[in-house]
DNA sequence: ACCCTCATGTAATCGGTTACATGATTTA
DNA sequence: TAAATCATGTAACCGATTACATGAGGGT
């Protein structure tokens, strides 16, 4: 069984969480939700879609369109349901791989004067602030809705929210350090 | 001027903060500490080394070595180090792009029975501590010493914590809910 | 003799992004 | 008739990883 990219698999729980739905829709719906964790590009999207359908693992079925133009909507198969359960069972492989701009500048700011390190922080918090609202008007929007997917979606969300705050504290802990130490 | 990716300045900065290394030393502290956040590969280290020294921001010395093998080692050029400011001045495009191999499965794992929706987030949190307890132990240990860069190093680890601790409570608070209120 | 560390590379592949192209249909 | 939405693609590139190759010197 060969080993495809986690994206491959992430396309085939869209289709499945998302039946009958074409390309256009699934890229839609993987730019609001998926694209905080996951990012999938649209002609990614469409390239997995392929592959997926020559695995046999969706079916890809024409609908002409009356008033639409014509597109092609996607199933998962027997097969397909199955592989992506197993590859929800598989643990990820290592760990979170994470790269932040704003910390591998960080770690090279020996030298940087006190100041544009303030300013630095300055810009990365402005960057979680918004980024913390955000995750708050979606966990509070989806707070009112109780099917599964919007279950799931808002404990995501909450995810990222904890995650932003955290690092808000450590900005501002951060922040205070220096003031009172300067580094240098 | 063209712009380069994230990664070769990244090196550059790794031979800013330890001028006169040779690329194997590099890539030993680049595995050390910059890969919790900005991982780069052996071959990509010595390939960025490379375009540095062509483009005149590193200069590359051979030096023979009496009983070691011979090696060459790096140091910023005038005109590296400006460009190395210039960067870390310049804000990271966008928000953090962050894949989360955990998120992206729980995200699919409507019509996952609870039982395996508790072994996923029981990995996850497995993880979640070893991350913890090793910057737990890395902060501890650079928090006795007091120059710059160990500094500079105890505070990225502090952020890699807090997140790390902060998800770990997310978990916990997940776990809860579901118990309360299984899925479907 | 053999393995470990030091030291530097090449080759192949791939996952992913950017930019662009195309055409139909609906709405203003 | 012009713009916006629906819908799907191609081509080119690139950053990065994996796997492999090589060779010298020191330690057991």
């Amino acid at each position: 069984m060969e080993k495809l990219p986690d994206s491959a698999y992430a396309v085939l729980g869209l289709v499945d969480k998302l039946p009958r739905s074409s390309g256009y829709d699934l890229v839609a719906v993987a730019q609001q939700s998926l694209d905080r964790f996951w990012p999938i590009s649209q002609t990614l999207l469409y390239r997995e879609l392929q592959r997926l359908a020559n695995l046999g693992w969706v079916n890809a079925t024409r609908v002409a369109g009356r008033r639409l133009p014509s597109k092609t909507v996607y199933e998962t198969t027997p097969v397909g349901q199955r592989v992506l359960a197993d590859w929800l069972a598989t643990p990820p492989a290592g760990v979170s791989r994470f790269r932040s701009g704003f910390l591998v500048r960080f770690f090279f700011s020996h030298r940087v004067p006190a100041e544009r390190l303030r300013a630095m922080l300055g810009s990365y918090r402005d960057a979680l602030q918004a980024e913390r609202d955000e995750l708050r008007a979606l966990v509070d929007k989806l707070a009112s809705r109780h099917e599964p997917s919007a279950r799931i979606g808002r404990l995501a969300a909450l995810h990222g929210l904890k995650t932003a705050e955290a690092r808000l504290d450590w900005v501002a802990d951060t922040v205070d350090e220096l003031e009172r130490e300067p580094i240098e």
